[in-house]
DNA sequence: CCGTACGTAGCAGTGATGGTTACTTTTGCC
DNA sequence: GGCAAAAGTAACCATCACTGCTACGTACGG
């Protein structure tokens, strides 16, 4: 969470996350890479480079970064094809992506109800 | 899909299952173990033996199937534990876990609503 | 008692993820 | 211009979960 260091420190590098992540830098980079590309994150490269926020906390909301790192569907329909002689096999499946994609709606809606900003307010109340 | 047999087969065996849904009948004796201990679906051993519903297909949602084949929480906190000495390190976790939860919950409700007995019969329409 | 089909253990193949090392590229500073 | 710092990225390995398969134990009806 990038905005603690507002209190002084303009970027972080992925070292610095690293460490309070407890994790690896290159890891760091990888999903920062991520949020880079979805325009939430900035990233400068050279001698005294590291990370900042692209925008206002206030406008980065829990969805944002999941869309931004989970391009995966959170439901999965099974891999294989049903078996399209029986008439349930035939028919399951717009069915299923629908309730799917309801589920996931609602899902997403209740991510986009925090931001960055609430969620930093919350852990320093 | 269970019900969809009772157009005549009382009880269908795993190796029926696994022939409508193009597997094996060992992952659908795994995953109709879940759904009989979960109470929605019987067991029969021995000669004719199969499984039929144990409830009827309106009183099964999605939900309840959910619950019993997915005990994963959906969405996890990073494994390790992050950096103690970094004051958002101390506090997120529990914020992160309420919000956690609360999308959770939203996408449970969403599951509630459909039966077995509703997705047959969208299939049929 | 015998055959059928569930229950379950064990194992191979696959794919996703995390971690590490190493190398390239960019860029500020001297 | 050259050096050093740090992002970007590729390659590789370990781990883990899941699917699919074989095999065997177990319950139960005829």
């Amino acid at each position: 969470m990038e905005l603690a260091r507002r209190r002084g420190h303009e970027v972080l590098t992925s070292e610095e996350v690293a460490a309070s992540v407890n994790t690896n830098a290159v890891i760091v980079r990888r999903s920062l890479g991520d949020l880079q590309r979805a325009g939430m994150v900035r990233a400068r490269r050279g001698n005294g480079a590291g990370y900042s926020l692209a925008r206002s906390a206030t406008e980065i909301t829990l969805l944002d970064v999941w869309l931004a790192v989970a391009p995966e569907p959170l439901l999965a329909l099974h891999h294989g094809e049903p078996n399209l002689e029986c008439p349930v096999g035939r028919g399951i499946r717009p069915v299923l992506t629908d309730l799917y994609d309801e589920a996931t709606d609602t899902f997403r809606a209740a991510l986009a109800r925090s931001t960055v900003a609430d969620i930093l307010q919350r852990i320093l109340a």
